[in-house]
DNA sequence: TTGAATGCAAAATATTTGCATCTTC
DNA sequence: GAAGATGCAAATATTTTGCATTCAA
């Protein structure tokens, strides 16, 4: 990775340590935080940080394109440094959010089907999958509730 | 459409004026309106009715099936009444929400991808496409800023 | 009549803004 | 030194819960 100080300059972003890490710590994540998780993460080595200023350095940074923002459902915004197209499987048991790495399609490819369907202009796309990983799929409850209200439902 | 009342009741919901009335409006909509939406438009018919009413409605209505809920990313949760698997366009200008109903595949079909890629129980998808709509995409500001954010990132 | 639905109010959760102080450039 | 970043606090927006009253079955 190139250096970070210089990737700051580029956008006109100013290098304060705070910064850095937060950029580091998405870095090397693929838990894909909430501002409050990284905020406790930054805390351990920052102590006097304030969540305000862990929430305006995520929101530059997703500003200034150095990582993305998304929101799987549960009205929490995540971020994600992994900046190109990719899909998210969400836990509705343990919530856990994970990188989809080997779905099949190039789902950047879905944008310009999208354009065509839509006469829209299209900048980018989220494909969420929704489900049970598994270390839940055993301990969930029996009833398939999320199943049930799918197809249980008028047409 | 079937009777409402034997809709209800076969999930065990009575049927009260409110109800039908919040039911009846998502199911004639494709805004995809919000909890206040949906308030602000029962309120022409039932001035007295309470925010928490409608909340509670859509809630339950969903739980049980008869409508979706999802979340575009702006942190406010959305409401449809087609609860088929299909993309959905967001005006990343005026924020209108709108069905790609001519989008090629039939996303249903990623669910299986998913679950072969990923080894996880795969439920449901979302897949959202962000853009400008005709009417927006003119009047837009010249920068491209979410072009630039996508792009404009580090690798 | 009885449990569910409604209406009003308040709590809880998360995002966002204002401003004084400090730091980077 | 000046513009931007930080820290503290409060405002905003939405979702969610509690409870007394009303209503559908």
């Amino acid at each position: 990775m190139a250096d970070i100080k210089e990737l700051f300059k580029k956008k006109g972003l100013r290098t304060t340590p705070q910064r850095e890490l937060i950029y580091r710590l998405l870095s090397g994540s693929k838990a894909h935080p909430t501002a409050e998780h990284v905020y406790r993460e930054v805390r351990k080595t920052f102590p006097a940080i304030s969540f305000n200023t862990v929430y305006k350095t995520v929101r530059s940074l997703e500003e200034m394109g150095f990582i993305q923002r998304f929101n799987t459902g549960e009205n929490i915004y995540r971020y994600d440094a992994n900046v190109s197209p990719h899909p998210h499987f969400i836990c509705l048991s343990c919530g856990r959010v994970d990188d989809v790495d080997d779905f099949p399609d190039d789902i950047g490819n879905y944008v310009h089907m999208a354009a065509f369907a839509t006469h829209c202009e299209i900048k980018f796309v989220n494909l969420h999958f929704y489900g049970y990983c598994p270390e839940c799929r055993g301990s969930r409850p029996k009833t398939n509730t999320e199943e049930e209200k799918r197809n249980g439902g008028p047409d």
